[in-house]
DNA sequence: CTTGGTTTTGAACAAGTGTTCAGTTAACTA
DNA sequence: TAGTTAACTGAACACTTGTTCAAAACCAAG
């Protein structure tokens, strides 16, 4: 037996994927073309298709091991109380679309890339991570620690607001990191806590 | 003298442009080719130069004339308290970004598809909108009607959250675009608010 | 109905697209 | 060192891309 099934150097595959994802994030998955992620890998196009069979399913698959790199992140704890979760889950959702702005901006911008196919299993995971930030939602709600009109909007809401700080954010300007997650959950809290 | 300058039928040039919003709204940019736009007016691809010199002309075009007409829309009253102009400004921003859903998608997501010049351009209109808000909150503060850590922050948390809107929302839903306005008003008023 | 202009066609241009594959190179095992 | 096979090249495939332009079609005023 010479070279065993996988036993290639493993370097190629992973730069490619590197190199796929900042050039998608950077002027997005329709303009850039294959000879182009080639060339920064240093390497001929056809040698791309070792990888993955088309650019569609190149695109799924960073989109996918986003999402399930996600997923696989958070801890959300149901038994302790519903406002330390929600605390947990905003300075969660920062720093980890903070330490991978190319793929949050990947996953929210080229869905509509994606195969009908493909776009299901992604849109899947999304609303997976969602529930988890529901159910806070509505467990602060029956504990009467929250005041939200609706538990769905709310999600969305707060979601938005969290993924927009990947759209500005640059850790040279004025804020650290830190300091966003204190305002972030600030403005969090405060939104879903009651009135008076 | 026949024809006069402009006499032209004046029909063409609009559903151009309404074609390559509709277009570029559903699959981007770099994903929609001359053709398909010229196809979808019932027109040959050549026609369409006789509208803008570009492909890159056109989109910085339906750019500017969206972000134009939201400042000329939006009419903040300084006179007025600094919480009522608050409501003002998030019912307007929903109401008008719901009726433009595709404009507001363009908008947001071909910014990186801009030549550097137009890129900037965009870029200014959209900053002097968000001074609208930015205003109303740093007037609150003085006021001390609302408790805010940091107003570029909370302008850019609040825009991200409003304009989340239109990712989702759609008429058929179980909401209506009233309810919808009303609850996120709530929430902005909570998190701006003070405490206590 | 002619005249003079605007608007559109239809074809062409050079360059770029994703994908395939026979053939070469290189790395590992025995 | 020899044998085996994975990895890569380089060229080719059939199409699509944005843009240009001479010629034709069209329209309205004189």
């Amino acid at each position: 037996m010479a070279r065993t099934i996988g036993s290639h150097s493993g370097k190629t595959g992973p730069r490619v994927r590197d190199a796929a994802m900042h050039l998608f994030a950077q002027r997005g998955f329709a303009a850039v073309s294959m000879r182009q992620i080639a060339s920064e890998v240093g390497v001929q196009v056809g040698a791309l298709y070792n990888y993955f069979p088309d650019k569609q399913t190149l695109l799924f698959e960073l989109m996918r091991d986003h999402m399930l790199e996600l997923l696989s992140a958070i801890h959300d704890k149901p038994e302790t109380t519903p406002s330390s979760r929600l605390e947990v889950f905003v300075r969660f959702h920062i720093t980890f679309h903070h330490k991978r702005p190319d793929a949050v901006f990947i996953a929210y911008m080229e869905l509509r890339n994606l195969s009908p196919q493909n776009f299901e299993e992604i849109e899947a995971l999304r609303r997976r991570y969602e529930t988890v930030l529901e159910d806070i939602l509505r467990a602060g709600l029956e504990a009467n620690e929250f005041q939200v009109a609706d538990t769905k909007i709310t999600t969305l809401a707060i979601i938005a607001m969290l993924t927009g700080v990947s759209a500005w954010f640059r850790s040279k300007g004025r804020l650290s990191i830190a300091d966003i997650k204190n305002q972030y959950w600030e403005m969090v809290q405060k939104s879903v806590f009651p009135k008076y």
